[in-house]
DNA sequence: TCTGGGGTCCTAGGACCC
DNA sequence: TCTGGGGTCCTAGGACCC
């Protein structure tokens, strides 16, 4: 017989606003949104700013006058600071138990089965105190026999500010929990999303508890494989372990809505190389060597005549390098380019990934040894100049061929904890007499 | 005027083979 | 209805997540 398995989830509330406001504190208990980049979404909102009735992910020109009615401070959204905060919190959580699986910026789960807890609600409570305390962060804390009803019991910790902030399943009774899956719609269920809901609900199941009781092969029949395991962890048998090692990345995408239209070759090419350029980076940070690489670039969605294109590449000889890439993407791009066309958003794909270590044993011999350590090399040495220095300090030409394809962002905060000119200040002032 | 960005997995269907 | 029957591999598209 297996031993209980218990996963707590650890959930930062409104995660980006609660970042902003670290370093402005006067926006406590005040209306406050994140928008995306070229502040075209909301990602990102403050329980008061949600109690106006803004939605997530919703278009932030929508909601403008809103914004100025009630005065919702708006931000353009800061990654560098929230991965900074993000990173702070998971080590703190590391310190807990080693045994952590970092599910996104915001939320990760724990494997409390082999830790001594008595109590799992003070335990909680504890770790939500200590993460407060220690980087300002409020979150709300699920502990559950799986991952399912540990990230349930954490939304349920969210919304009832009853709970404190922490919900514990493990010790609760039968009774509570089946009244607690009773009040959970079947669209907050983690898994099911805006195709599966309405799918669901027109079968009758409503709830969290309906979808509990559902036979696992009527659910495999809804929803796939999915949804079987679903019920299973529902009715508490857990199907999802902890992914405690961060799995080789598959694809790496990086791309942009551009800041305006762009109908000029030479923009194209800029907003191509430099998407480029931080893909390679991302794939070399990962050892990684690309097979297939690709771009597509589309007009606006919103507008009538809407196109896609899409291109690839199948190399003969996986790379990471730079140069070789955007300058592969770059004739490509060519072939579709057209001056009547407005683009509006640009990304390049890098797919079929391979590890530099499998290359080296894979092809021993056959890749001209030279020429490849000469571009690697090169690249080395690129790499250490940008992290040491700063993103960008050396970059290929291509990159910097036209810049109107930039995102705007009007309203992000300062980039307090990455940016040297950027830090906050403190004044010290004499005391009054 | 103005609608984000980055991923993973599953499944259905086509191509191809015997 | 129904056009042989399976098996494998690949891909596009759909669905989900944050």
């Amino acid at each position: 017989m297996t031993a209980q398995t218990i996963f707590a989830l650890i959930d930062c509330n409104n995660f980006f606003v609660s970042c902003e406001r670290l370093f402005r504190p006067d926006l406590e208990n005040k209306p406050v949104v994140v928008l995306s980049s070229n502040d075209g979404c909301i990602v990102a909102r403050s329980n008061e700013a949600k109690a106006l009735g803004i939605p997530m992910g919703a278009p932030a020109f929508q909601w403008r006058e809103t914004f100025k009615r009630e005065r919702v401070t708006t931000f353009s959204a800061n990654f560098e600071i929230y991965g900074d905060i993000s990173k702070r919190i998971t080590s703190l959580l590391t310190t807990i138990t080693p045994r952590i699986e970092v599910y996104s910026v915001d939320e990760s789960f724990l494997d409390l089965s082999l830790l001594h807890i008595d109590d799992y609600a003070a335990w909680g409570s504890m770790v939500r105190a200590s993460i407060l305390k220690n980087i300002g962060v409020p979150v709300s804390i699920g502990i559950a026999p799986t991952k399912t009803l540990a990230k349930l019991s954490s939304e349920l910790a969210k919304q009832h500010q009853a709970f404190g902030g922490v919900v514990d399943w493990i010790q609760a009774s039968d009774d509570w929990r089946r009244g607690a899956l009773n009040k959970v719609l079947i669209k907050d269920v983690w898994g099911v999303g805006r195709q599966l809901a309405p799918k669901l609900r027109a079968e009758g199941i409503g709830t969290a508890l309906a979808l509990s009781q559902l036979r696992p092969q009527h659910a495999q029949q809804l929803m796939g494989i999915h949804g079987r395991q679903l019920v299973t962890e529902l009715s508490g048998t857990s199907c999802y372990p902890l992914e405690r090692e961060h799995a080789a990345a598959k694809s790496i995408l990086r791309s942009r809505t551009f800041g305006e239209d762009v109908s000029q070759a030479h923009v194209l090419e800029s907003a191509i190389a430099t998407m480029g350029t931080q893909a390679a980076f991302t794939l070399r940070r990962q050892k990684l060597l690309a097979r297939r690489i690709g771009f597509f670039v589309n007009t606006n969605r919103h507008k009538p005549g809407y196109r896609r294109w899409v291109q690839e590449i199948q190399l003969n000889q996986p790379t990471n390098d730079t140069g070789q890439i955007i300058s592969m993407l770059a004739q490509k791009l060519n072939d579709i380019f057209s001056s009547t066309q407005s683009y509006h958003r640009l990304g390049v794909f890098l797919y079929d990934l391979l590890s530099e270590q499998a290359l080296q044993t894979d092809l021993l011999g056959l890749v001209s040894a030279h020429g490849h350590d000469r571009a690697t090399q090169r690249m080395q040495a690129v790499d250490h100049i940008n992290t040491k220095h700063g993103r960008g300090k050396i970059y290929f030409a291509a990159e910097d061929l036209g810049n109107s394809w930039q995102p705007k962002h009007q309203i992000r905060s300062p980039r307090y904890l990455s940016s040297w000119d950027e830090l906050p200040e403190a004044h010290i002032m004499p005391r009054a007499k």
